[in-house]
DNA sequence: AATAGGGCCAACCGCGGACAC
DNA sequence: CGTGTCCGCGGTTGGCCCTAT
């Protein structure tokens, strides 16, 4: 093992570490990121065991990749997790688990690795509290209730002899805006619309009585202020995520009528 | 001003699936 | 069918930075 001195980006030096096996390991320099990045250009994604031998990186091809996948690809987004992408988080979450990049390609721009962090420093101690309050149980029945009837939605959906909707169903996966609206219902669709669409003046979206009544909500944007701190509309009004939730969960205890809240709970 | 603690994020590690031979 | 390689995924770690004390 050998060791070597180098300046990072922000001045201070970095001890950097190649390992015996012969391949460089810690922080990349910003040399390896042109020497990457002019590879990916010349090759294209893929082939990372060759990186090392084409591009004259002492990286290995696990590192190369994560390294573009994380860092370098160009449709990346930087900045702060909006409230509508958390939305899709919670939500995806709870119907798939951890499986961070499933998630992540509902997501355009987040990478998986970013969502995962994004949960275990803003969710995971949450989950550790012993009892959970009321609206956070109503939260994830809401989640579970949704992901019932979504699958199940789904479930007729590819039952249809229509070809035409049965293929975007399954092709979806490249089309952002069809993919929301053929993957979600409810917030979860409503807030994935508010996030991808951008001149309407309102998304809408459904979530499911008990009877299986759809319930109609709408996603503001940018022309409802409110709605970007995490909000939605519905026959109603205009909620906040927090009292929809809340609401949610005094019509779980019958303190409310059920056809004053949406949704309507057991 | 010093320091402890927590948040955050980039990077590494181990594992398993897919595929070629 | 067995083996080796490549690749992707989820879990974990290490270190920087910010804030509270």
């Amino acid at each position: 093992m050998s060791w070597g001195i180098s300046c990072s980006s922000n001045g201070t030096a970095v001890v950097e570490q190649e390992a015996a096996s012969g391949w460089r390991k810690g922080p990349w320099t910003a040399e390896e990121d042109k020497l990457l990045i002019d590879y990916v250009k010349l090759h294209g994604e893929g082939r990372w065991n060759s990186v090392s031998r084409l591009a004259g990186l002492k990286r290995n091809g696990k590192s190369c990749r994560l390294r573009w996948v994380n860092y370098l690809r160009p449709d990346l987004k930087r900045g702060h997790i909006t409230p509508q992408e958390e939305t899709i988080i919670v939500e995806l979450h709870a119907r798939w688990g951890n499986r961070w990049s499933t998630i992540a390609r509902s997501l355009p721009g987040r990478t998986d690795n970013e969502i995962k962090n994004y949960w275990r420093t803003h969710f995971k101690k949450k989950t550790k509290a012993p009892l959970l309050d009321a609206s956070q149980k109503a939260r994830n029945r809401l989640l579970r209730r949704q992901q019932f009837h979504q699958q199940h939605k789904e479930q007729q959906q590819l039952n249809q002899p229509d070809m035409k909707k049965r293929i975007s169903l399954l092709d979806d996966t490249n089309n952002d805006d069809n993919y929301h609206v053929a993957q979600f219902s409810g917030t979860q669709e409503a807030a994935a619309a508010a996030n991808s669409s951008s001149s309407s003046s309102s998304s809408n979206g459904s979530v499911y009585t008990d009877s299986g009544e759809e319930h109609r909500i709408f996603f503001g944007n940018d022309m409802l202020p409110a709605a970007e701190e995490g909000s939605l509309w519905d026959d109603e009004g205009l909620w906040s995520l927090e009292e929809y939730f809340h609401a949610a969960a005094a019509a779980a205890m019958g303190r409310v009528p059920a056809n004053l809240v949406a949704p309507n709970f057991c």
